[in-house]
This record gives structure tokens, sequence and C-alpha cells, in this order.
DNA sequence: TCAAGATGATCAG
DNA sequence: TGATCCTCTTGAT
């Protein structure tokens, strides 16, 4: 589930797990087998993320730069390691645990200015300290692309996936084609709070859950529902089934090759009151 | 056993 | 816009 929450837990079981200790590093399918070798032995000093983009930091200004895209994994045991399974490009180890990297379409070996720029073309992230949300607004608000597609781009915002871009859209009854510039201050003002907290809290239990309590099956008197992502949420991946609010069937379309779910009464063209 | 799909991003045309 | 990369799971055959 590589959201930007995804990263920033990652980030801190990393720096918990392994902060301040000299680890084992290795590349089992042999694809990160040069850098992991001068890596090996050295002290690994802790993990941030920025957005979707991992580093993990170790002695001698050396960073690794993790982007776990659509399928990448990384997973972190606080077991001692056993022969890898599978295509682990990356695994770090001690004897107290060990954490398998598989299939990221990018892990390489950084330096501190290559992190500076990927910092500086970044949307600010609702789970940074001190970040700016009025960057993001300068871009949203001047701008006649939709705004489903506008929280998507790392550029104007870091860390919103898929599940996020549904789920903010709909608690903002917003619908997901609606032009950027069309959207009052005051708006995005209420979305990145939302994101705040939706986000934190996603770090928090690992899992995404964007239903208000008065929303639940159980508060609606419906029966009890899993979603098969781990989360409780309104319209992601729920298409064909009944709006938890409305009743109506949450619709699906693919915008820019991405899958987009929104409720057709809950989320009317320009039109923005809160669910709240 | 095989194909499709998945919470991303980049590049070529 | 479509192709490509990366891996694993699920469902169809």
């Amino acid at each position: 589930m590589p959201e930007g929450h995804t990263l920033h837990k990652l980030a801190r079981d990393l720096s918990d797990l392994f902060g301040g200790q000299v680890v084992r590093v290795g590349s089992p399918q042999g694809r990160f087998a040069d850098s992991a070798a001068l890596l090996d032995g050295t002290t690994l000093v802790g993990a941030d993320a920025i957005g979707k983009h991992l580093f993990v930091e170790f002695e001698a200004g050396r960073f690794v730069h993790v982007h776990l895209g659509l399928i990448g994994k990384f997973d972190v045991y606080v077991v001692p390691p056993g022969p890898p399974v599978g295509q682990v490009r990356l695994r770090i180890a001690t004897d107290r645990g060990h954490a398998d990297l598989r299939g990221a379409p990018t892990c390489e070996l950084v330096t501190r200015e290559q992190i500076d720029e990927i910092q500086a073309s970044a949307g600010p992230d609702p789970l940074r300290a001190e970040q700016d949300p009025g960057r993001a607004w300068a871009k949203i608000h001047r701008s006649g692309r939709a705004i489903g597609s506008l929280l998507m781009d790392q550029h104007v915002l870091s860390g919103v996936g898929n599940v996020y871009r549904a789920e903010l859209l709909y608690r903002h009854k917003l619908h997901p084609l609606r032009p950027g510039n069309t959207l009052r201050r005051s708006q995005w003002v209420a979305m990145w709070a939302d994101l705040v907290e939706l986000m934190t809290d996603g770090v928090r239990t690992g899992r995404i859950d964007t239903v208000r309590p008065e929303h639940t099956p159980e508060a609606m008197g419906r029966p009890p529902r899993v979603d098969d992502h781990g989360g409780e949420v309104y319209v992601y991946r729920r298409s064909g089934m009944d709006c938890l609010v409305c009743g109506s069937r949450v619709r699906t379309a693919v915008l820019e090759g991405r899958n987009l779910f929104w409720c057709p009464r809950c989320q009317r063209p320009f039109r923005s009151r809160a669910v709240r």
C-alpha cells in the first residue's frame, strides 16, 4: 500500500529497529549488490520520508533512495533473518531483525544534494512538519486540470495516492473532474487539514481508514464489511456498491491511466458542501 | 498454468 | 497517450 503514510511508517520502523546500529546489507537478488557491498558492516544512521520517497541514511553521508512504485514492498520483521523468499533486492539485517525490499522500481545510492533536488521539486507533504499548503494552493487555483488529477501530482502535493485521493474528494463532496481553478481557498484549507489528520492516523495504524464514526456500517445499521486493502473507506474500489451515506451506486472511471471512484449523488459537479 | 490487475512514475513519440 | 519497469495475488481456464 505505498502511499505517503506507508513510507513515513517505514522510515519510523527502520529507524527504531536499526538506527545507530551496525547492519548487514545485502542484495540476494543481485541487482543492488555493488552498492550493498559498500554499505555492509556500516552504521545505519536513520531513515526519513518525503512524500512517497524513502531515504535510509548510512554513515559517511551515504543514502539509499527507495521508491516503491505501484507494487514495491519493504517488509520489516523483528526477528532474525532467515533465507530470503522471492526477489529480495535489498536486505538490511541485524541479529534483532531484518527488512526485505521487493519490487521497487527505484533502489539507488544517492547524495545529500540529490535528496535536496527531490525535495525541492516535491509539493508539500502533509506528514512533514512546517509544510506550506499554500504552495499547493498556488498551483491548484491557477489550474484548469481536474482536482482528481492535481491531488495525485507529486509536484503539487507529496504523498497522496489513489486511495487518499478518492476518499478526500468524497469527504469534501468534490467531483473528481472539477477543475482546480473552481475551488475556493477555504475548501483547500479544509482539505489540507483533513489530509494531515487522515495520513497521520494512517502512519499510526498502518492502514487507511476514512469513514467517519457516524457513517460506519454499524452506525448506519448495515452489516459490517471488510475492504480487501485493509481499511474502512467510502468509495475506493467500491464501484457498483452502495454509497454508505446516500445509497447510490459508486461509480468508477479511468483518469490519466488510474482508477477513479466517486459517488454521483454525494459528489456532484461544481458543488462543494462538506459531508461533515 | 496463465493472464490480468494493483495504492507509481518516467520516457518516447 | 501508451509502453515500460518491478513483483505478487487472484481468478479464469
